[in-house]
DNA sequence: CGCCGCGTTGAGATATTTCAAAAACTGTGG
DNA sequence: CCACAGTTTTTGAAATATCTCAACGCGGCG
């Protein structure tokens, strides 16, 4: 369901996620105050709802401002193939920008709030906002380096390790709960982003349970021992982009 | 060694490449002027040379013009991770915007020809040539479309084959002859980059070649069978770039 | 010629998946 | 509040894919 993001008082100035999302440095309170024009409606979603589907004319970039979302699609004999978890301050679709229609389907995990980018306008925006453009090659250029870290990684442990960390560490940045990964996402899910069968991903957190270096409970996952993890996660470091632009 | 574009007469008006790159479609006649101001320098190379290192300060993107290249960093362990290969056409260091040095090491794995981007310069640039920023946007977003499949395939044989496909496609695209798979990259790089032992490799190569899906010789891989390729590296479908914008 | 880097091959060790079945949890309706 | 159906998690054991180790072959180059 569409909404205005005005009636619901939903503006990049009061948003806590600001500084990870479009609104971040070195955007200008110019361009800032811009942005919002464009940005005029939010989706309002159920768990379960599709954002986008895949081939549909992409005529909108997603932020995310309230739940989590994934990215995936359906290859040939059915199976889904999850690219990524988006979390508050989180742009969806940046991969489709070439063509005129989405290459992946997305899907909010939870309920969710999202700012609607017109991206037509948007991109004829950004020559009249030289640091928003920035702004957004920043955004693009981290999401290449954080994707591709944990996928050069071949031992089930270690990828498992490294996924928790990079969670946590990316939950911790949007002041989420520290030392706590709660993610409206399945082991299967999990396994599935992973590329590894879910009884593998059961075995290795039991592992790490049973070695106190996380508690699972519930949908929740608590890290005790996060030094340990970094090294088990090793080779494998988080670059943060908060303070780096 | 750096050298003046100009005196070599080298120029995005005449490069075969440039369509791929950033003079590709929609930047202008004008913009590509713009641009070629800003590119007065080549950085050629022998064979194994570095282009930059992890952690150096970055002051330039590079297109490759002639020849190819890898990108990768050292772990703690010492090991190696490739994480992919250029092509001409293609832009090295896009996933370093963010930080004001190099995320990973580059390296020529044959002589090679790089366009010197002063990015800085460029970033200040792109405000005035919307078409040639638009341009820049598709190229970082295919990249990372670009990038996510292989990577989700765990099936060796099936990635083995995504890769060859990917590659003969980007190959093709450049002009190279067809159904030929002509890298200066050994066995051993490319089962780096694709994250399996090299014996493994080795083996799924020569089980392709007894299948007379391939034929190896010297450095070189025959695709004599392309649709059986396409079908083992399914799912996975390869989008072009260039008529997409 | 002989060395070196790269490719080839085999066999055993290991990691991971698959299959199957049980247990725990979730939400729904009575 | 309980029973029930559906989903997710847990666990074990066997099957399989992949890696590791080790040895050998080949071809280019000084």
């Amino acid at each position: 369901m569409q909404k205005d993001r005005a009636n619901l008082g939903i503006s990049c100035n009061t948003c806590q996620y600001a500084h990870l999302c479009l609104a971040g440095s070195p955007t200008s309170e110019k361009e800032k105050d811009l942005l919002n024009d464009l940005l005029s409606k939010v989706l309002i979603l159920n768990k379960g709802d599709h954002i986008y589907r895949e081939n549909e004319k992409m005529s909108y970039l997603y932020a995310v401002k309230q739940g989590f979302c994934k990215d995936y699609c359906i290859d040939e004999n059915g199976n889904e193939h999850i690219y990524n978890f988006y979390l508050p301050g989180d742009i969806l679709s940046l991969d489709s920008l070439p063509y005129h229609k989405y290459t992946s389907s997305a899907i909010a995990l939870s309920d969710a709030k999202l700012c609607m980018i017109p991206v037509d306008k948007f991109l004829d925006l950004l020559p009249t906002a030289p640091n928003l453009m920035k702004r957004f090659l920043h955004i693009m250029s981290y999401k290449m380096q954080n994707d591709r870290h944990v996928h050069k990684i071949t031992n089930t442990k270690k990828r498992v390790a490294a996924f928790l960390i990079n969670l946590l560490f990316r939950l911790e940045e949007r002041k989420f709960p520290p030392n706590r990964i709660t993610l409206p996402v399945s082991q299967f899910d999990m396994s599935n982003l992973l590329g590894m069968a879910y009884e593998t991903v059961n075995r290795i957190l039991h592992q790490f349970q049973s070695k106190e270096i996380i508690k699972i409970s519930h949908k929740e996952i608590f890290v005790l021992d996060r030094k340990q993890l970094e090294d088990l996660a090793s080779p494998y470091h988080v670059h943060g982009q908060v303070e780096l632009v």
